[in-house]
DNA sequence: ATAAAGTAGTGTCGAGTACATACTATTGCA
DNA sequence: TGCAATAGTATGTACTCGACACTACTTTAT
């Protein structure tokens, strides 16, 4: 393996768990906290133990433990679906978008940068995140606005996949479901 | 918090989640592979718990574990110090090299990527990791070839702090001792 | 020199967590 | 109706954390 390959791993792993060290704060872990806070950027329908589980590349039973540890400390609540027995959603209370308030480290450092450095690192990021996810054929998550299933509407919009009719707002939430508008752009979801 | 910083740290941790979801092979988790990565590129002046506990941003209890863990699995040997009674050192064994020959999601990727934006990235990345460093007060390690303390001789280089005689290629792994040459440089150790 | 105080390196322990696996319940389709 | 696929969960093993304990070295004060 040339080095400079393993080089990147090597700074993702150390900037991930520098970032990730500064979690344990709130008696929360870096897992729940990122389950929190994709909970409180995503759809509903894209809320269930299954889809945090697709994110966040953990197993289903992880996932499913972690939900329920963020429900024992009142960050989130569940609510099963009416449509589908088997389902189950959540959704953040407000003591759980106080917590999601802190500021990590990562976000910390890149508040130094300038525009033009955060843009292009972002970029950056995005065409290999996405063409890791394709590696391993997960789904890519993304903005309900850039979706291929996505119709604007006088009010808000409408998802022509689910056949749904979506509030204000919702079009800049994180879907489940996302599908690139066009095959071969290179974002993710954004 | 902008959401552009948000998405920095979001892409950040689906990255590495990504990547480290496949690092379960071998009967290795990803922190002991990490570390038993660590352990191979490092200089025999950085091979202890505490110096693995540092660069990894876990805690000497955890780091203790997993190199207990990598002992058990017979892909380190422990050593102690001859100089202070407290210290250990480790070392990877042939077994250890070999589990670390696998291709990692990250390399895979990156393989794809031309050498500008190989280059660029891991320019950008070690700019933030050195940031972030800087902020906790971490040491920030690096190779002892670029260390303000490396002089050069006729036989592979002499380290200034320790006051020893560096093997050949020594110069090339990593140093827990590692400092800057000239302070400002936006490196993290090369 | 010797003792006392402080620091550093490592290890141990209990609680909570991540994985794999196996399981129940529900749904959708032939 | 029957059966595979899907959603969620329980369990056992191994692991990570924080807190604490222990030992070895260093510094300072007798």
């Amino acid at each position: 393996m040339t080095p400079d390959l393993t080089r990147t791993h090597d700074l993702v792993d150390r900037l991930y768990r520098l970032n990730a060290a500064g979690d344990w704060a709130d008696t929360l872990n870096p897992t729940q906290r990122m389950a929190l806070a994709y909970l409180a950027r995503a759809n509903r329908f894209s809320r269930c133990p299954s889809h945090v589980a697709e994110y966040m590349a953990l197993t289903r039973g992880t996932a499913s433990q972690t939900l329920k540890a963020l429900v024992r400390k009142k960050l989130i609540r569940s609510q099963r679906s009416s449509k589908d027995g088997r389902s189950i959603s959540y959704q953040v209370t407000e003591q759980g978008l106080h917590v999601l308030g802190r500021v990590s480290l990562v976000e910390q450092v890149m508040q130094m940068m300038d525009m033009e450095f955060i843009d292009t690192f972002n970029a950056q990021l995005a065409v290999l995140l996405r063409q890791a996810l394709t590696l391993r054929q997960n789904k890519t998550f993304g903005l309900c606005r850039s979706c291929r299933h996505h119709k604007k509407t006088d009010l808000g919009g409408h998802c022509g996949l689910l056949n749904e009719p979506l509030h204000a707002g919702e079009e800049l939430q994180i879907c489940q479901e996302f599908a690139e508008e066009a095959p071969g752009m290179d974002t993710v979801g954004d």
